[in-house]
DNA sequence: CGTCTTTGACCTGCGC
DNA sequence: GCGCAGGTCAAAGACG
């Protein structure tokens, strides 16, 4: 099964190779053009830099990007992560901490005002550890398609009662204090069209009702057409892992594989298996950096974490949302969030990103890890619908995790940046 | 036998 | 209208 994947990876990859040839060997002046792009970019990146760090005021907006059409890019550690069409669907982030409640409500407690608040703490916490927000340089931005970059600790969202959103929110929840895990979360209106704003969504939530009312077309068109215009809140990360499929503890069964456009390596759909669930997933690797994984969720469970019987998933990561999760906000769970985020929310900054093995030992004192020898990410590891041959959590949780490790702490630091190219 | 993956076909949205 | 790309469906097969 992976050697099939390989080797349409191969394929694609090569045929990726010989278009980029072509191109290159065709169209030097797109080149060229290209660069003084990047050069611009960089150059917008310095300004706005500057901008942030000269006020207080402006700091998210060091955080806070978007711009372009169509692609919104990531710069981990040099690589580029497209992240264009993961960002689809507003977003309710009603976050026990509120970190990531949309900026532009006017909740006195949004997930921005907060990052404000907590700015001294950030930078103390930062000083000890590469990862801050200093490290950030994003383009400014002149609409609402924001990209939020924050190494917070990822809070459990609540229930999706909503308020506006139309931004994305990309989390950097470092796997670890070498790692980088960027999380985002959108609406649709950013994925399809990063130009438009709130009221785009809004219109195009009108839109999916109207078309619903009108019943002119077949039900079955309607409704995958209001799915498509009423998509679930999305959740998205980045790790720098050899993993294609993270565990994160639910049972997701994998309905689709489609290549993707200009990466040589497909993206896979999945579907929570428990029945009524709409979760989705999809996992990607970055075609720039193949060690960087991109799953995006959407939706929100409608059942207890985890639902199925996987042995000692739920042993491990009940308690986890018992401590403040679930408790934070309401029973029910949201966005999905594989468990070493989940755990990470408990930790406190500064302790998270200066020493990991803290984070192991506080999680394992408190019961959440069997093994606290490990990782600090209990049962991050394979995914079992990816056909791991895993049978125990203990293999699953200690290998599978020390799989991933080392490249992370080969990374030492990794800063992440937004930019907006518009490849068009 | 149940679960899951694979994969071609189909649908939808969007740009030209 | 056409082509492209993303997303989904569903039949077939693999696997334990």
């Amino acid at each position: 099964m992976e050697k099939k994947i390989d080797q349409e990876d191969h394929h694609h990859h090569h045929q990726q190779q010989q278009q980029q040839k072509e191109l290159n060997s065709t169209k030097n002046t797109e080149t060229k053009i290209e660069s003084q792009e990047q050069q611009q970019h960089q150059q917008q990146k310095q300004q706005i830099s500057q901008a942030s760090s000269s006020s207080s005021s402006s700091h998210m907006a060091n955080l806070v990007t978007s711009s372009d059409l169509h692609h919104h890019q990531l710069e981990l550690a040099g690589n580029n992560i497209n992240l264009s069409s993961i960002f689809d669907t507003p977003i309710s982030l009603p976050f026990p901490y509120s970190y990531f409640e949309d900026h532009s409500s006017n909740n006195p407690n949004s997930f921005l005002d907060l990052l404000r608040q907590d700015q001294h703490q950030f930078a103390s916490s930062s000083n000890s550890s590469s990862f801050s927000f200093d490290a950030f340089t994003l383009p400014n931005n002149s609409n609402n398609n924001n990209i939020f970059f924050t190494d917070l600790p990822l809070p459990q969202p609540a229930t999706a009662t909503t308020k506006a959103e139309s931004s994305e929110v990309v989390n950097t929840a470092p796997t670890s204090p070498n790692s980088t895990s960027v999380s985002s979360s959108s609406n649709e209106a950013a994925n399809d069209n990063n130009n438009t704003n709130k009221d785009v969504t809004v219109k195009d939530q009108e839109e999916g009702d109207q078309q619903e009312q009108k019943g002119t077309k077949p039900q079955l068109k309607a409704k995958k057409k209001n799915q498509k215009k009423a998509r679930e809140a999305r959740f998205a990360f980045l790790t720098k892992s050899d993993i294609d499929n993270l565990d994160d503890g639910y049972r997701w069964r994998k309905y689709g594989q489609k290549a993707v456009k200009n990466s040589p390596y497909p993206r896979s759909y999945y579907r929570c298996t428990t029945v009524g669930c709409g979760v989705k997933k999809r996992v990607e690797r970055s075609s720039d950096d193949p060690s960087i994984v991109m799953t995006t969720y959407e939706g929100q469970h409608s059942h207890p974490f985890p639902m199925t019987p996987r042995g000692h998933i739920g042993m491990l990561t009940s308690p986890i949302l018992d401590h403040g999760a679930t408790t934070a906000s309401s029973s029910s769970f949201s966005i999905p969030q594989p468990r070493y985020l989940l755990t990470q929310q408990h930790q406190p900054y500064n302790s998270m990103y200066n020493n990991s093995l803290s984070m192991i030992n506080r999680s394992s004192s408190d019961g959440t890890f069997v093994n606290p020898g490990s990782l600090p990410f209990p049962g991050f590891g394979y995914d079992r619908s990816q056909g791991s041959t895993s049978t125990s959590s203990s293999i699953r949780d200690h290998g599978l995790l020390q799989d991933i490790l080392p490249s992370q702490i080969r990374s030492d630091t990794i800063n992440i940046q937004t930019t907006e190219e518009d490849k068009k």
